[in-house]
DNA sequence: CAATCCGGAGAACGGTTGTTTACTGAATGA
DNA sequence: TCATTCAGTAAACAACCGTTCTCCGGATTG
C-alpha cells in the first residue's frame, strides 16, 4: 500500500513546492489570468512539461494557492476571537495579528485580495468558499462574547460576514500601505471595530 | 483654435468608445493584465496598429475605463446621502440605489471590484484615488445627519471610509449572486448599516 | 482649389505561448 | 536481480502576441 514518504514522493513534492512558491512570487506585480506556465517553470529551473506532472493548468495551482494561503488562518483567529477580555483588548489584539500576519505572509495575503475577484472562475470560487467557511467559524465563537447574548443565529452570522470583510479590508489595506501609513490604517481599523461594537451592545435595544 | 465637433473627431471618438466597450467586455471573464491589444481590436473590427492612436498600452486603457465606471458614482450618492429622511429609510433607500446600480452597469461594477486590487499598477491606483475622493465626498456630506452632531472630522473619516468599503463590498456581492439570493444580499447589508448606524449614535457616549 | 493632417489599413518582425510527443534514468517493488 | 514505474527532459508544433513601418484616402484648413 506504500504510504512510506519514498525518496520518490518526498522529490516530487519538493518540486511541487517550488511551482508553487515561484507562482506566488510571480503573482505579486500580476494577476493570475496572466500568469504564463512556462514563466513558472522557467523560474523553478525546470521543463515546461514536467508542470503537468503536477497541476492541470494554471487555474489548478491557483486552488492550491488558496489552501496554501487561507489554511493557517482559521486557527488563528479562533484563538484570538476566544480570548476573554474586554472588547477594547480584544479589538487591539484583533488588528495587532492581522498586521503581524500581513508582515509575515505579504504574498498570500495579496494573493487573495487580488485573486478573490480576480479572472479565473475556479480560484474566485475556491476564494468564496473559504471565506464563507471561515465566515461560519466565527459566528460559532461570536456566542462566547457577552456582548452577544440573546443573538438570533442568523444575526451573528451577520456580524460575523462583516467582521470577515472588515478583517479582508484590514489586510489589504496594510499591503498598500508604506511602514509610516501603517499606524493610521490600524488606528482606524481599531476604531470602525470599536463602532461596530458599540451597535451590537445596543442591538436589542430598538 | 478648432474646438468644433468636427467629423474627424467625432469618428474618433466613436472607435475610441468602441475599444473601451469591447474592452469592457472581454475583461468579464479575465483580468486586465492577460486582456491582449489585438483581442480588443479584434472585437471592434479594427488594425492592431490603430490601438496607438487612442492608447498608449492596455493599463492606459484601464485608466479610461476607471474614469468611466467610477464618474457617474459620486452625484448618485451624494444625493442618496443627502436625503433627510429616517435613518431606517435612508439605509433601506442605499443599499436599493447600489442594487439598482449594479444591475445597470454590472460590467463597470465588475471591473472596479477586480481590478482593484489587480495586477496592473496604475489601474489599482486609479481606483484607489477615486475611491478616497469618494471617501473624502461622503465625510463632507455625513455631517448632515442628525446622529453625527459634535463629531471630529477624523471620526467622520473613519465613518466613511467603513461606508464606502461595505459600499464596494456589498455591490460585488450582488455581482456574484444569483437573482434569487439578491434579497437575502440586501437584507444581510441593511442589518450591517443599521448596525453601524446604531454604533453612531452611541459614539459620543462612552 | 490645393496642401496638409491624421485615423486607420496592412504587412512584416522577433519573440513567447500552451501542449504533445518520444525519450531517459533513477527509485521502486517482486 | 530484473522488470516496472514515473518525474523530469528535449524538441517540435501551430498559434498568438506587441510593436513598427509604410502607405492610403477622406476630412480639414487656408
Amino acid at each position: 500500500m506504500s504510504h512510506t514518504p519514498g525518496v520518490r514522493q518526498a522529490q516530487k513534492q519538493k518540486t511541487r513546492q517550488a511551482l508553487l512558491d515561484a507562482g506566488l512570487r510571480l503573482l505579486e506585480d500580476q494577476s493570475l489570468s496572466s500568469l504564463g506556465l512556462r514563466e513558472v517553470t522557467r523560474v523553478v529551473g525546470v521543463a515546461p512539461a514536467a508542470f503537468y506532472r503536477h497541476f492541470r493548468d494554471m487555474a489548478d495551482l491557483g486552488v492550491a494557492l488558496v489552501e496554501e494561503a487561507l489554511g493557517s488562518l482559521h486557527a488563528m483567529i479562533r484563538t484570538v476571537l476566544a480570548e476573554q477580555d474586554g472588547a477594547q483588548e480584544r479589538i487591539d489584539r484583533t488588528v495587532e495579528v492581522v498586521a503581524a500576519h500581513v508582515r509575515a505572509h505579504p504574498a498570500h495575503v495579496r494573493f487573495v485580495a487580488r485573486e478573490r475577484h480576480g479572472g479565473v472562475r475556479a480560484v474566485r470560487e475556491a476564494i468564496g468558499e473559504q471565506l464563507a467557511l471561515f465566515a461560519d467559524e466565527v459566528a460559532e465563537v461570536l456566542p462566547g462574547q457577552s456582548e452577544l447574548t440573546g443573538w438570533s443565529e442568523r444575526d451573528a452570522h451577520m456580524l460575523a460576514a462583516l467582521y470577515v470583510d472588515h478583517l479582508v479590508m484590514t489586510a489589504s489595506a496594510f499591503l498598500e500601505a508604506t511602514p509610516e501609513e501603517a499606524e493610521r490604517i490600524a488606528g482606524r481599523a481599531r476604531q470602525q471595530l470599536r463602532l461596530i461594537n458599540l451597535g451590537c451592545r445596543h442591538w436589542l435595544d430598538e
